[in-house]
DNA sequence: GCTCACACCGCAAACGATTGCGGTGATGGA
DNA sequence: TCCATCACCGCAATCGTTTGCGGTGTGAGC
């Protein structure tokens, strides 16, 4: 803990003037000798600077954030969107966004949007009332201008998890975790497939979709729309499509959920309709959330790290808070393949 | 979206003194007749304010939070600590928290600290530095004097989920969920019980465990202490307490873990053992966590609102900034049976 | 017509940090 | 010995907001 402000209960917190005035300087030259920056640091001379810092550590001084907002106009916070920070998805990406961003003296401010077009402005509005420096957005839509709007205001801005045609953004290469998703079924000579795709906004379930058509598309197989039905990201939205889903003829065999709690659902309309998972019915996920390796049949993912992802984000948006241009970035995911598609892996990974 | 800043792109963010000159008035005026305090507000001429009022809607003005809270001392920023964001219990807390302090105009700031001791202190200080008018701590353990040495340097302080002694908290009634966990199992006539206890550090974990020997005590059966193992609160400290008690003779028929993730680990220890939950082994959680209803086997687990704990947390703590004395709270918790203690409880509650 | 009260508003000083500019002293070189 | 140079440090303004104090003007009361 710091040794300071309070040695026993309130005593007023440290200033620059403090300093100064125990040093017998001015407020300036502590300022100078107290700074980050070398370059300033070097315009106070080594023996003056060493007093200073000493003091400084002595008395615990911690710069009024406050203050140096005010005066060089950066509040050194990050705000965080996202649809649900309940969503373990969601709140893994968000601890890398705030390890990253906690290890360059950044802090950051989350808020929850629950996906609605309405909340995302009222919450990034009162995020920028609050004057954060730039911002994160794990929930862009398709159907918003938001991200577009807040880009045409200037405002520094990375979109992670899903992805934005012209926005730099940081997530997974859903495409292709789709498609090794497809490829996988193909091999295991899964015909006839169905998929819960998502929300229609999200480019994650779009991508993730599309990826996983192709792999089939590729393999000879053009599985028809009725196969493919949009589907929330949790549990009910998962069991409520394979419920669609299972009720089709010919029944699939093997379902496709774009995220791995739809996944869990799908495994509960399964099994309510008598049917194996892993035997009768197949099911892969995505994110591979460490649940998934737990399940009574674990389930077959796409990995990805979703802590990552969030560092990555926070890096990318500090690059560009330092003048750097900001590429996009796309992870490359892995399938872990468990018991729910293939039932001997089980022993293997636990 | 608000207005402004930036029409189009960036334009300097209205000020009190953009207002004020446009208006005609001095910066002071602009202040009152802006102000959240109708006392101060009633200071300036009905006509004026609502002149001031308009023009400042008009600019999108948003008070610059910098200069408020170098001038008043107060940030309107409160810090939250919790062991991993990533736990759905302590998110869904940090939900309610963050829901109470924006409707209040307060912002939050949360810092994970893994339960570590020395991290703990770190992060606090982090959250100090950055001024924040209080904390909320979700992660207070009752071998750390963190707690105590916050309020002994007059930090306006409240504990949420976990209690200590002399500390303003809110909580489930640990004690009480914890008896009915026990008096269910009681009535179920289960003889030999088991209990995954949590952390010895965490009060939740001691006094739902409490609670629960305390009903079996009073059922004329004491629990031997064999059959009460420490777990961490996660899956595989679940498994791991399980296997433990698995392997005593005589062979416990129902184990209460203090936590869900616990439990869910508990019931793959069941399973891997070559038993049924519910049928050779009861299964009983605590939290009630979304994913409990949703398991192959329906978790019975005790129930209390995370997100309404939060809540009052984050009124209390205001309260405490208001200078209202602060009082703990204990939230009733109850009883959610399922399938993972009486089978044929499964098609009643899905 | 004069006084008093009061409503309304401006003045200026803070809060704490940063930074361009300039001043002082010492040092080096010729 | 004198001047130019440079290292070091102080001065003061500035960011945006709040607030105690005081000043001006209006109206009422007698």
């Amino acid at each position: 803990m710091a040794p300071q402000p309070g040695g026993g209960s309130a005593r007023p917190a440290a200033t620059l003037a403090t300093i100064a005035e125990l040093a017998g300087v001015h407020v300036s030259t502590v300022s100078r000798a107290l700074s980050p920056d070398e370059a300033v640091r070097r315009g106070v001379a080594a023996a003056t600077a060493a007093q200073i810092q000493a003091l400084a550590a002595e008395l615990g001084y911690q710069p009024n954030p406050a203050g140096t907002a005010l005066r060089t106009g950066r509040s050194h916070v990050l705000g965080v969107l996202v649809p649900r920070l309940t969503d373990i998805v969601l709140s893994t990406i968000y601890e890398g966004i705030d390890a990253a961003a906690s290890t360059a003296g950044y802090h950051t401010v989350v808020a929850n949007t629950g996906d609605d077009l309405d909340l995302q402005r009222r919450r990034a509005d009162a995020l920028l009332a609050r004057r954060v420096d730039g911002l994160i957005l794990g929930d862009a839509r398709t159907d918003s201008t938001l991200a577009a709007d807040l880009a045409a205001r200037g405002i520094p801005l990375v979109l992670v998890s899903r992805r934005l045609p012209r926005r730099v953004s940081v997530t997974t290469d859903d495409v292709l975790g789709g498609r090794l998703a497809g490829e996988h079924l193909v091999a295991l000579g899964h015909r006839h497939v169905g998929v819960a795709a998502g929300e229609p906004y999200a480019s994650t379930g779009i991508e993730r979709t599309a990826g996983f058509l192709a792999a089939y598309r590729e393999a000879g197989t053009v599985v028809d729309d009725r196969y493919v039905v949009a589907s929330r990201f949790d549990v009910a939205g998962g069991r409520a499509a394979a419920e669609r889903l299972l009720a089709l003829h010919p029944r699939p065999t093997a379902i496709f959920a774009v995220n791995d709690f739809a996944a869990i659902g799908v495994m509960g309309a399964v099994r309510d309709a008598g049917l194996r998972v892993g035997e009768d019915v197949a099911v892969v996920g995505y994110n591979d959330v460490p649940l998934a390796a737990e399940l009574p049949v674990p389930l077959t993912s796409v990995h990805a790290s979703m802590f990552d992802m969030g560092r990555h984000a926070a890096t990318t948006l500090l690059g560009i808070l330092d003048g750097k241009p900001g590429r996009s970035r796309r992870l490359p995911p892995q399938l872990a393949v468990r018991a729910s598609t293939v039932l001997s892996a089980r022993p293997a990974d636990r």
